[in-house]
RNA sequence: GUGGAUGUAGUUCAGUUGGUUAGAGCGCUGGAUUGUGGUUCCAGAGGUCGCCGGUUCGAACCCGGUCUUCCACCCCA
């Protein structure tokens, strides 16, 4: 008895005619990248846990697919351990690989790896599938494709400005309208040191970046079960608050940030990425917002995330700047930004939308009636020589009935069909058929191919 | 991980208070048309009603479990 086959939650299979389209994000996405001197990396699907786990936070491990050791992975389990049923404890002896969980932390770990070769600043770009064992909701996959560009070994703000310019650019050239949010951890750390908790926060910025979305009393509610005092909650409110142009509000938390050193190199920061930003023509809005927080806690600068303005999804593309990262695997003092482009949330939007070009469909340009031997070893050539002037032709492999060869054209979209026959060979002139309006020619070779160049 | 919805032909969906043989549109296959698709007409194939169990004389329908997809929370691309 045959088992339905099936498919692991969340993961899909990509037809032909999605491939055509996502194939169409990841090749804009990677002329841009290529546009800005960024160079091709790839990482294996696995990477050692150890490598893995601690960069996310507590929720990220949890989320990260974890491999079973080979063999008899079980003897080497301590038996209180298998007794007590505790699966955390567990995981450490029966699994040592995991699926890797973004692109940022595997190409950290790649650069201590390689330091010897690259040459830094090292930009580079990398463009493969992630996966997290999240619960799958729409725009939310267990595996998906990040397209991930970084520069390492360089602290200058110019590459936040030129990761800003790339965003602008890919979405002008995907036809999406975005908006792009920008804020700074030094910010967020000189907030919490200020109103005197500076080792709270992870559970501010977590609890600020829920502002628009669950409004202020319920974050104000959120701060106090997470132990912060009533007077540093009510320190927090002008900040919250902020508003005006990215200058004003600059002005603004200055002054708040005036006794936290920290704080006011954020400050700083944000003002010079505004100020080279200025001159640039920039299209979509960029906008400080102090709210955006971002959960992975790698980021020491500079975070963005870009959002959508004519969809409701989570962001489409995010990142932010890593001081340490590198560090973790042995390598300090090495600086690393930069963004990842959610390729499935981005073909999400654009098919909602309607904006992939019509076009895209089409692949094969001119297909070739199959009569039979004699004439398929005429047109075999012919077809060839085709081919060698650029135009892609496919001849049916088989001589089915016409209507079956002209529905099969009709079906892939493809927009001439030649009819070689019995009159075509004698005379050596091509009957082809143009299947938008169904108006036929007999051509020569030449005049074939200066009709199909034209199109 | 928590809470809520959903599942019927390839697909989109009907299916009455539980009652004989589960329907439709689109798609698919064949024919009208042995050298002409996309339009039209005719015919046909295709379903263990997600899966497992229970209640019942009888279940697509009621109940329990499980899986899928979707929504909210959490988090994120």
């Amino acid at each position: 008895m045959a088992q339905k086959p099936s498919i692991p939650k969340g993961t899909r299979d990509f037809g032909p005619s999605e491939m055509v389209k996502r194939n169409y994000i990841f090749d804009t996405v990677k002329s841009v990248f290529k546009l800005y001197g960024f160079q091709p990396i790839e990482t294996p699907a696995m990477e050692n846990l150890s490598t893995l786990m601690g960069k996310y936070g507590e929720e990220g491990d949890k989320l990260l697919f974890k491999v079973l050791n080979s063999g008899d992975f079980l003897t080497n389990a301590p038996e209180n351990i298998l007794t007590e049923k505790n699966s955390t404890k567990l995981t450490h002896h029966i699994s040592e690989k995991g699926l890797r969980y973004d692109l940022t932390v595997p190409f950290a770990r790649f650069v201590v790896q390689h330091r010897e070769e690259v040459q830094f600043p090292f930009k580079r770009y990398q463009i493969q599938p992630v996966w997290r064992a999240d619960k799958p909701q729409k725009g939310r996959y267990r595996e998906f494709y990040q397209c991930d560009v970084d520069v390492i070994g360089s602290n200058s703000l110019l590459n936040e400005v030129e990761l800003i310019q790339i965003v602008d650019e890919i979405y002008n050239r995907l036809n999406i309208r975005v908006a792009v949010k920008i804020n700074n951890r030094k910010i967020l750390s000189g907030i919490a040191e200020v109103i005197g908790q500076p080792d709270k926060i992870i559970d501010i910025t977590v609890a600020i970046d829920k502002l628009d979305k669950i409004g202020i009393e319920k974050v104000n509610l959120e701060l106090e079960e997470k132990g912060l005092p009533r007077q540093a909650i009510t320190q927090l409110q002008p900040i919250l608050n902020l508003s005006g142009s990215n200058i004003e509000k600059l002005v603004q938390i200055k002054e708040v940030l005036k006794t936290s050193e920290i704080g006011l190199k954020g400050v700083s920061e944000m003002e010079t990425v505004f100020d080279w930003l200025a001159p640039l023509q920039i299209q979509c809005p960029v906008e400080l917002d102090l709210t955006l927080a971002r959960g992975l806690n790698y980021y020491t600068g500079a975070i963005f995330e870009v959002k959508a303005l004519d969809m409701q999804i989570g962001s489409i593309t995010g990142g932010g700047r890593y001081d340490d990262l590198t560090g973790i695997f042995g390598l300090p003092g090495v600086s690393g930004v930069g963004i990842s482009f959610g390729a499935d949330r981005i073909y999400d939007v654009m098919d909602h939308l309607d904006l992939f070009p019509k076009n895209a469909a089409t692949t094969t340009q001119l297909l070739f009636v199959n009569f039979g031997e004699k004439e398929q070893s005429w047109c075999l050539p012919v077809v060839s020589q085709i081919r060698a002037k650029g135009i892609t032709t496919e001849i049916y492999p088989e001589p089915a009935k016409m209507k079956k060869q002209m529905g099969y054209a009709n079906d892939r979209k493809i927009p001439f069909v030649a009819i070689v026959g019995e009159v075509e060979m004698n005379s050596g002139l091509i009957t082809l058929k143009d299947m938008e309006n169904g108006e036929q020619y007999k051509l020569s070779f030449d005049e074939l191919i200066d009709k199909l160049s034209s199109k």
